[in-house]
DNA sequence: TATAAATAGGATAAAACTATCCGAAATAAT
DNA sequence: ATTATTTCGGATAGTTTTATCCTATTTATA
C-alpha cells in the first residue's frame, strides 16, 4: 500500500515518538536496529521529516532525533505518508488516469472514492501517540 | 495503489469484456489504443492473464483477445489484481513486517485491516460485466 | 583546542518496475 | 503453399525505487 520509504518512515517516527516520552533523543543506528531497516536509506527518510518538521534532529555527539512531547498527540499518520509518499494516494486515480473525477470517472471510480476516503480518515485521525503507546505496552511490535 | 501493471491489465479486461459482449474480438494494438497504454507492455500483461485463464487468445490473422460472453459476469478484479500484483495486497504488512497478525500485529494493525478488508471485499465483489456495462451506457471512461 | 560522535547531503550502485525490440509460432485468407 | 496478420516469449533498455558509500558539518566532552 506504501513505500519502503513510507513504510520505514513511520516505524522510524514511531519509535522516536516512544523515546522522546521519557526525553531520550535516539541516533539513526539505534533507530535502524530497532525498526529492522538499511541504516543510510532511513537517514534519507528521517531528513525528510525532518525538513517538513515533523521530527527534530541535533547533529553532533550525543545527538539524535527527538519529538517535544507536547507534539506527539498532534503528529497524525497523514502527515508523515505526505511527506514521503506525497498525496497521490488521496487523489490519484485507481486505473491511472490523468482526468478521473465525478464528470468523468474511470469504471472504478466510485469503488475506490470509498476505499480511498476510508484509508484517507484513518491516516488523518491515527497519531503517533497511540500507536506509541501500544508497543510501550506492549500490545504491537515494530519489528519481528 | 496499484502497480501500473495491474492498472493496465484491468483496463483492457474491461476493454475486452465490452468487446466480447458483441462477439467481436480485439486485437492487442486496438485495445492498447483504446485504454492508451504502451503496447509491448501490455502484450505482457495480456499474456499473464491468459495464463490464468482469465481472458482467452487466438493466435494468427484475425485472432485478438476474448471472453466467453458467459463468464463476463463471473470475473472479479480480484482474480485481475491477483493476477497481475499477486495476494500481497491481502496478506502483507502495511509496514512491512514478515509476521504480523493478531498474536503479533504492527502499530497500525488494526487501522489498516478494516481498510484491507474492505478493498478486498470490493475487489472481490466488483465483476467485469458491471464495469463493461458503465463503460458502454457512458457512465464511465477507460481513458481521458 | 582536539577528538569523537552524529546528522546532512551529494554521488553512486543495486534492484524492481516499466517499456521496447525482435524473431518464432500460429492461423486465416489468397 | 504462400502471405499477411497476430500472439508468444526471450532479450534488452530505460526509469524509478531502494540502498550504500563517503565526505562535510556540527557539537559535546575531555
Amino acid at each position: 500500500m506504501f513505500s519502503k520509504a513510507c513504510e520505514y518512515g513511520i516505524k522510524a517516527s514511531i519509535y522516536i515518538a516512544l523515546n522522546s516520552y521519557d526525553g531520550n533523543r535516539v541516533s539513526l543506528k539505534e533507530i535502524a536496529k530497532e525498526i529492522d531497516s538499511p541504516e543510510a536509506f532511513t537517514a534519507k527518510i528521517l531528513q525528510a521529516l525532518v525538513r517538513d518538521r515533523i521530527i527534530n534532529s541535533v547533529k553532533g555527539a550525543y545527538g539524535g532525533f527527538e519529538i517535544p512531547k507536547e507534539q506527539i498527540s498532534s503528529i497524525k499518520l497523514s502527515q508523515i505518508v505526505n511527506s514521503i509518499d506525497g498525496d497521490s494516494i488521496y487523489h490519484g486515480c485507481g486505473l491511472g488516469l490523468n482526468v478521473c473525477d465525478e464528470n468523468h470517472p474511470c469504471p472504478v471510480h466510485e469503488q475506490f472514492a470509498t476505499i480511498r476516503n476510508d484509508l484517507k480518515k484513518m491516516l488523518q485521525s491515527t497519531n503517533l501517540e497511540q500507536l506509541a503507546l501500544d508497543i510501550k505496552s506492549g500490545a504491537s511490535f515494530l519489528k519481528v
